[in-house]
DNA sequence: CAGTCGATTCACT
DNA sequence: GTGAATCGACTGA
């Protein structure tokens, strides 16, 4: 049977492009999780770009850690971090080996595993809050950094995929300041979401944190 | 090797 | 709106 054209995966080529042109273009498409308790699928609706060493909001800014090394290799592989003790973000790599473009995924719908995604999010009081922000999307996917290089491209996909979805229309894309990014990095629009979206996250900026005592 | 802080979320006032 | 939670990575001495 022919895949529906809106179910074909995204190929290789589609991230070997320029992070801040990828970025954008990811909106709408349907990122696939499979997992041994069943698959998952995501409506894409907020992304932040990250534009590789010359950027200061990048954690690529100061140079290939062992951390971030997946960031510096070819695209189309999961970036993961842990932050604050407690949350994963999940990102994919973008543009050409070398150049440590990654884009984070910030938001979505999910439009398939919704019961299983239940169980992950226990606090989300309405299934809009499920991967409303990057901790919780990567949350709702079951995503550490045992997944870090994952690739999301041809035969080797597992456990991700990312399909041809369909796209918001040009003029339902908006653009605003990276969430959460201090600095010079903030100033850049950036971050990309679906216009009237509800599972797009509340902008915040970026919060210095008190000092302990 | 100690100090600092984070591409955040949640509970609570 | 405010502050706590919680730990690994990175920095600079």
């Amino acid at each position: 049977m022919i895949a529906a054209p809106d179910r074909t995966p995204l190929t290789r080529d589609f991230f070997d492009r320029p992070v801040l042109e990828v970025a954008p273009d990811l909106l709408g498409r349907v990122l696939v999780r499979d997992s041994e308790d069943g698959p998952i699928e995501l409506r894409l609706t907020e992304v932040e770009a990250y534009a590789g060493e010359a950027d200061p909001g990048s954690h690529a800014y100061r140079g290939r850690t062992p951390r971030n090394s997946v960031m510096f290799g070819p695209p189309g592989h999961v970036y993961v971090y842990f932050t604050y003790g407690m949350w994963h973000c999940m990102n994919l790599v973008c543009g050409p080996e070398g150049m440590a473009g990654a884009v984070l995924l910030r938001a979505g719908e999910v439009t398939a595993g919704a019961e299983l995604a239940r169980k992950r999010r226990l606090s989300a009081r309405s299934d809009k809050e499920l991967a409303k922000g990057p901790a919780r999307l990567a949350t709702a996917l079951d995503v550490d950094r045992s997944l870090d290089g994952s690739d999301v491209c041809g035969e080797k996909a597992d456990p991700f995929m990312v399909l041809t979805g369909t796209p918001p229309r040009p003029d339902q894309v908006s653009s605003g300041p990276r969430t959460g990014v201090a600095g010079e990095g903030g100033v850049h629009p950036w971050r990309f979401w679906t216009a009237n979206d509800p599972t797009v996250s509340p902008y915040r900026a970026h919060t210095p944190r008190r000092r302990r005592t």
